[in-house]
RNA sequence: GGUCCCGUAGUUCAAUGGAUAGAAUAGAAGUUUCCUAAACUUUAGAUGCAGGUUCGAUUCCUGCCGGGACUACCA
């Protein structure tokens, strides 16, 4: 298929070759769709070219658009306005256009040298159920793995689960101590949000020990001792938490003791710990399937958190890293405008960037994935810039190919998702709403199929959530996330939708539309479709599935207004029939496959 | 102290340095003898402030104001 804006280009180039007697790239002539105010279907602006020709624009672009009108058939008129070329394509071009798109199903998918990319997402903490925050991580991911993919790579989507530590040591206390050995089966609960209770009610066991503590004598003597005597009572108790978690609290030490057995691979203890994160990969898998996701290899931290020392050590050797007295191995980044880091403790042990280095070195070695994409929130861009500039001073051959796809925390109307005061927003439980409001505005419209209410639903949270700029951050409001009007996901299904209602009364079809002159409406639709594997080719680039998510809706949109502008079964000719039966054939085609892309399934009627 | 991100209609989001800053939603007014009205049409409404670079700035640079994140042998 005719690559339209390059075509443009190298036409441009040729001008300005015979007109001005210069060589010039074709990639430097800026080529864009024109307003609709304008006369055209494509504008080549002519600013910048202006300074190496030595002329003002508006006569470059008469002489230009004078020349390309002449050379290239498929050009059928041009006006200047200002510096602004304004081309008209003739008919031989739209209507090969449809044509082409006909013959080649994968059209509109941009052509890229094969490469082999690893997308890290979702990886969550095993002591806790999915919420709203993993949702659009897992969404960014997911997208980003499909869009890849059409590119015409070959794509690994992996995750690291947090199955250690701490946190889930909490939850298998409280379960010993305060479940008489119920099992999420016998309470009737999800599994992941069964895990997920114990640590609850252990934070909540826990205040009810530091809350009595406040009142001892010990607690009042240290409170007395305070260095900053502005601070009152509950400011300082707030900020002392960790401390008398480590030091004091009987259930600190109960929950640290068993992390110690875990780390000495304890047999109770592992079986315990095996158990309780059995019942959370049960949950999460669900809430994976749910989501329509799946991943091609799960890590473990518990299996790579040791990872990494080798390297260390290389680099120790190599004298990229230095050791200060205490034994502790630490990297200078100043270089890359950071601070210097620590990579080993002084008793030898790794910390997070330790692992996350080993991590990255194992996966190369695994999968030979020379780019690697990690989708975790903002929060986390420092410690990713510090471990790329780490991975390139150890001469990893990779460290080009690393990208942290940074993403904004999502809000609330209210404010930010706090777990302490429980406004965070369960992703199992969202789901569920969602599909529950499709239902509803389902029933007036007699839909009973609740596959096809399932789509919908999830189609209004998935598309809500994946067309915002990932590196913004957003603001979730649940009532907005369920609506199904404007831009949204079930708007662009509709559209579907009607395309297949259309498809299905149409007894005939394939019929010959030769001769047939497409409308102004018809050449729009045509253009966007033509667009389609740039702006994947773009999203790509630029890590946005929000690119691709908004070009769905501006062609849903732009088919809406079509279908109330002309008669598809009922057109004036047997040619324009079969002509749009085509047309909207294929755009139907690039909605589906573009929703796609984006995670969101489409019903066949709704 | 250091590093980074974000400020666009009432609200939620768009806009590779290009023409008169686009949508959606909420508001107002319309459209159904017609392939699905989850649609369409009309209407009103915005670039935080001050400079600079440029033929041209929402976009790039500087300062300020406002919001957020990270960084101090945590993950």
């Amino acid at each position: 298929m005719k690559d339209i804006l390059k075509e443009i280009q190298i036409a441009a180039a040729e001008a300005v070759l015979k007109v001005y007697d210069q060589t010039v790239d074709p990639e430097e002539f800026l080529v864009t769709p024109t307003k609709k105010e304008h006369q055209g279907d494509y504008t080549l602006v002519t600013f910048a070219i202006a300074k190496t020709l030595r002329q003002p624009p508006p006569k470059i672009a008469v002489a230009l658009g004078e020349y390309m009108a002449k050379a290239r058939y498929w050009i059928s008129g041009v006006e200047v306005v200002q510096g602004f070329l304004n081309i008209s394509l003739a008919d031989e071009y739209w209507s090969s256009l449809l044509n082409d798109m006909k013959a080649s199903p994968d059209f509109w998918k941009p052509k890229q040298p094969k490469e082999k990319i690893l997308v890290e997402f979702s990886s969550p903490n095993t002591n806790k159920p999915l919420h709203l925050g993993h949702i659009r991580n897992i969404l960014l991911g997911w997208s980003t793995y499909k869009i890849l993919q059409a590119c015409g790579h070959e794509v690994y989507r992996v995750q690291i689960v947090n199955d250690r530590g701490i946190a889930i040591c909490k939850s298998m206390l409280a379960w010993t101590k305060f479940s008489g050995g119920v099992t999420p089966d016998q309470a009737g609960v999800k599994s992941d949000h069964f895990v997920g209770d114990w640590y609850v009610r252990f934070e909540k066991e826990f205040q009810i020990e530091y809350k009595a503590w406040q009142q001892t004598a010990e607690a009042n003597a240290i409170f007395e001792k305070r260095p900053d005597s502005e601070i009152d009572e509950s400011a300082f108790y707030k900020s002392y938490k960790n401390k008398y978690f480590n030091d004091l609290s009987s259930l600190g030490k109960e929950a640290r003791g068993l992390l110690l057995k875990w780390e000495a691979n304890d047999p109770d203890t592992i079986a315990l710990w095996k158990k309780m994160n059995g019942w959370v990969y049960a949950g999460f898998e669900e809430t994976y399937q749910n989501l329509g996701v799946s991943f091609d290899k799960l890590y473990y931290e518990s299996e790579t958190y040791l990872l990494g020392k080798g390297i260390v050590e290389d680099g120790l050797n190599k004298k990229v890293f230095y050791q200060k007295e205490d034994g502790s191995v630490w990297v200078d980044l100043t270089d890359a405008g950071l601070d210097h880091k620590i990579l080993l403790r002084s008793d030898g042990t790794s910390v997070y960037m330790t692992q996350d280095v080993g991590t990255a070195q194992m996966r190369y070695d695994e999968f030979g994935t020379g780019r690697m994409i990690y989708v975790v929130a903002d929060e986390q861009n420092y410690h990713f810039q510090a471990l790329f500039a780490i991975m390139a001073k150890v001469g990893a051959p990779y460290a080009n190919g690393l990208h942290h796809l940074s993403y904004g925390m999502v809000d609330l109307p209210e404010g930010k998702m706090k777990s302490r005061e429980g406004t965070v927003v369960d992703a199992d439980d969202l789901m569920k709403t969602v599909i529950e409001e499709a239902a509803i505005a389902a029933e007036e419209r007699e839909e009973v199929d609740q596959e096809v209410i399932r789509k919908i639903g999830m189609s209004a949270l998935k598309y809500f959530i994946i067309k915002v700029d990932p590196r913004k951050r957003m603001t979730f409001d649940p009532k907005a996330s369920v609506d199904m009007q404007g831009q949204t996901g079930p708007y662009i299904q509709n559209a579907y939708v009607r395309i297949q209602s259309i498809i299905r009364r149409a007894e005939d079809g394939g019929g010959s539309y030769e001769g047939y002159v497409v409308n102004d409406d018809e050449k729009t639709l045509l253009n966007m479709l033509g667009q389609i594997a740039h702006v994947i080719e773009n999203a790509a680039k630029e890590y946005s599935p929000a690119l691709v998510a908004n070009y769905a809706f501006g062609l849903a949109k732009e088919y809406h207004r079509y279908y109330h502008e002309v008669q598809v079964l009922k057109a004036e000719s047997e040619e324009a029939k079969n002509y749009r039966l085509a047309l909207i054939e294929v755009i139907g085609d690039v909605l589906k496959n573009t929703m796609d892309l984006l995670g969101i399934e489409m019903p066949e009627r709704m």
